[in-house]
Formats: structure tokens, C-alpha cells, sequence
DNA sequence: CTAAATGCAAATTGTTTGCAGAAAC
DNA sequence: GTTTCTGCAAACAATTTGCATTTAG
């Protein structure tokens, strides 16, 4: 969205920081839509507009979103990391085996639950991280199409 | 235990592999007790007895033993795999962000609830991962004194 | 004009792999 | 005697960094 542009476009100001054709692109065209992406294919797209920017500007495009609180670094494992917008609420993944496409949820009755584990264990917790990996809805028709 | 060194005995004769003094070594130390290594933590401990065994052979070696279904590689971030024994039930980590400390557990009731976010979601639930990260208790107690 | 950003190539880190010699079976 | 294993060094992949040049403010 919009919003998320303007808030980046002020914490530029706030930080002294400049913006650059190359970073307002590449700022852009990842507010497009809320998507996780990972560098390379945020690249790609880039690339459709401008196929000069070089991969290091877009490390370092969404390293400083990272730092600036607007972006979310998250490690799904396969190596690469993948970003999302950062969002008001703590949520987590269900992650489709097949097709890759990943989809948030929130549930406050783990939460809870995971604060008992906790007490249980005098640990004190601070962040946490749950994914769900499987078929998501339309990898399952396909499959039961397939046999 | 040596039960798990038997049954990776046993791997090896079924697979026609052979045992080797560095790989009994690698894997006698890796079963010495449960916990989550890295293969840096681990060549550190081979090396205390045989300082000629090369890294590529403990990569190797963990490697075999997750293929055989004895060791689980894990992916805490931090960017180094590490390797627990393979155990009967899917369990899930608590991590002290102060001292690095990996804890198990178990819950029963966070595993149905999952079930029910994937059926709300028409997701079929393979596999998943929680991960919860704080102070453990005698991190906590430090801090306490600490300040 | 000055500070910050870019693009490139080189460096880094964790891990895998090719290969020649060594060791199991 | 084969086949598998080892150690080494080179290859890899994702990411970061140093530096000379360009660009925004």
C-alpha cells in the first residue's frame, strides 16, 4: 500500500538518509503487494523495470527496511531468507510443500499455551516462531486429481 | 546410549557401508549425549581424540546418520545446521538467547489446535516447527543480579 | 560541495564435491 | 581385489563488504 511508501519516505527524512531512483524502485515494487519474498525474486522484478540495479543494492535495500522496522526478515530454511511487510501483530506460517506459496495466521490460544510451557520451564519468553508445513488447498485437489 | 550406536552398527551392515575408525568416532562422540551440535562443536570434540579427522568427514558422517533416519538436522537460524539424536515423538525447542541453550519439550494440546488452524485452511498438516526463544532460568537469574 | 548510495568484484561463511591415495570388507 | 572412505583443496550459494564513481540534497 501507499501508506507503507510514505512511511518509509519519512523515516528517509528522519534518518537523513536519500532517496535514490534505484531505492524508491526497489521500495516500491515491494509494498506492491504483501507477499515473502526472497532477494532474487524481488530482483526479478526489479528487473522488469530497470535491469542495470545489481543484487547488492537490494540486499541492502531490504536490510535498511529491516533496520527502519518496515520489513521482516524471516529464515524458512533452503537458505535463502525471505522478507514480508512488517505487520502490527506477531503471526505465523503455513508453509505449502508443494507449490511454496506461504499464508499467515494468527492464534491466541497457542500463544497462551506456549506462555505455560514457559512457566512450566521458569523460561522467559520473548519471541517465538511456529511454521506448518504441508498441502495448502488447491496443491490438495491437484494431488487427489493427479492419482 | 549404546543402543543408538548398535542400531547405527546395524545401518551400516544393511546398506553394505563400512565402519571406519573416524566414522565410529564421529559417531560415538555424537551419541555420547542428547544434545544440538554444530559440526564445529562436534569436530572440536573428535579432535580431542583424533586431531587428523577433516571437517568434510563429520559433514559427511551427520549426513549418513540423518539419511539413516539416527540423527535430525535442524535449522535454528544463525545460519549453522545443527544435529540432535532422532527420538520417537516430533518435539519442538525452547532457546536461550543469552546463553544458547537448547530445551525440549513437548505439548499435546498445541498440536491439536494446529490441526484445527489447518482445517480451517483447508491445509493438509505434514510437519511443523515451533520454536520459542527467551532466557532460560538461569539466565534469567543472572540478569536479576546483574542489575 | 559533502555525505550517502551504487555497481562491481572480491571476501566471507557454511556446506558440498572431485579426486587421488588409504582402508574396509 | 573391489568398493567405499578419507583428507584436501576447490567449488558452491547466499550474503556482505571495500572501493572507485555517481548522485542526492
Amino acid at each position: 500500500m501507499d501508506s507503507k511508501f510514505a512511511s518509509y519516505r519519512e523515516s528517509l527524512k528522519r534518518e537523513r538518509l536519500k532517496s535514490t531512483r534505484q531505492r524508491d524502485l526497489i521500495v516500491g515494487e515491494f509494498f506492491r503487494r504483501h507477499q515473502h519474498l526472497t532477494v532474487e525474486e524481488l530482483l526479478e522484478r526489479v528487473h522488469r523495470r530497470d535491469s542495470s540495479i545489481g543484487p547488492a543494492t537490494v540486499y541492502r535495500t531490504l536490510n535498511l527496511l529491516t533496520r527502519l522496522g518496515l520489513a521482516l526478515k524471516r529464515e524458512f530454511g533452503g537458505g535463502r531468507a525471505r522478507f514480508e511487510h512488517s505487520t502490527p501483530h506477531h503471526h505465523d506460517h503455513l508453509i505449502c510443500v508443494r507449490c511454496g506459496q506461504i499464508f499467515e495466521f494468527e492464534n491466541q490460544r497457542i500463544e497462551v499455551l506456549q506462555e505455560k510451557i514457559c512457566d512450566r520451564h521458569r523460561f522467559q519468553l520473548l519471541d517465538h516462531k511456529m511454521e506448518l508445513y504441508g498441502y495448502c488447498r488447491s496443491c490438495r485437489k491437484q494431488r487427489r486429481s493427479d492419482a
